[in-house]
DNA sequence: AATTTAAGTCAATTGGGCTGACTTATTTAC
DNA sequence: GTAAATAAGTCAGCCCAATTGACTTAAATT
């Protein structure tokens, strides 16, 4: 094996999914820093960052189906959605097939903030991309869908969209 | 291109990056999820499973060393600190070589539950590697590699143990 | 002896989640 | 056509994890 007593004194950690644990949380860290500092600056957090996503990608979408897509109690999402109405960056309309139901929409500055706040996170994508090749990209979205349990893994690849019809 | 429009009404979301992102964010819910039940019955959170964790792979590390890599404040560290002693999972004596300084250890039980937390994690892992090849297990890891601030990277690849002399 | 360092503490605040109990409006099922 | 179910929203109170600021104590360094 490589890395193994190659210098003296040198003590090679053997558990590797140790490391990957560790990694992952560094990991997870850094994908939120960009945007965790611009929310910052406008009073905004992440749950507000979360919101703003997912409607941003999926326009229309009914208030139920986010409860759904970030498993939160309706009452933290209210909180959450209060803040982003006063702030005009998101709307709220009646679903005339079914006056029960509420369409979300981002408003032109939830757009923008939404597009901004992709646009951090993705960069750090492209950079890391960059140095990969398309199999080793490949492989890594594989193992990130290998991490989601069992029982949700249909779901949520249906929800980002890898088989998504119209 | 494999995906567009391969049937009627079909719409593939061509944002590959957008979806890694969400991808990314579930992974994450997920890589959480089993540890934060088990911590849960405890009434522990994850400040007090991130403490447990770096304290058992790194035992007699110091309160400074321990809010570096965290990055969170001594107050913030402090509570949790004061639980975990409370509830006589870890340990805290002065260093003899600096008197200043306390090296931090688990005791019996909070090395049983941080072994269990380890576990839990890595049993994910396991399942998620069991179906991908030596390549693409390393792709994974160069890419969460590659996910760190450049200005960090270092320092965290030899936090976790990529290089680690003792 | 003065300064710096490591750790710990008190108080107040914020963000983001929770449960329980309830209302309103609307659709559906009988 | 009424009763039941559904979608959304709200109030109140709680918990956990983080923050900043101001400060203390003890020990090492200069």
């Amino acid at each position: 094996m490589a890395h193994t007593n190659k210098a003296p004194k040198m003590i090679k950690k053997t558990d590797d999914i140790r490391q990957d644990i560790e990694l992952m949380f560094f990991a997870y860290r850094a994908f939120t820093r960009d945007a965790d500092l611009l929310l910052g600056e406008l009073g905004l957090g992440r749950a507000h960052h979360r919101v703003l996503h997912f409607v941003h990608s999926r326009p229309g979408m009914f208030v139920g189906e986010l409860l759904a897509i970030l498993s939160i109690s309706k009452q933290s999402l209210n909180r959450v959605m209060r803040e982003l109405q006063a702030k005009q960056l998101i709307s709220n309309d009646i679903d005339p097939e079914d006056r029960r139901r509420r369409r979300l929409h981002l408003t032109q500055n939830g757009t923008m903030l939404a597009e901004e706040l992709l646009r951090l996170q993705r960069e750090r994508f492209v950079r890391a991309y960059r140095s990969m090749t398309p199999d080793m990209v490949r492989a890594w979205r594989r193992v990130l869908e290998a991490m989601l349990d069992e029982d949700e893994r249909e779901h949520i690849l249906d929800v980002v969209g890898r088989r998504v019809f119209s």
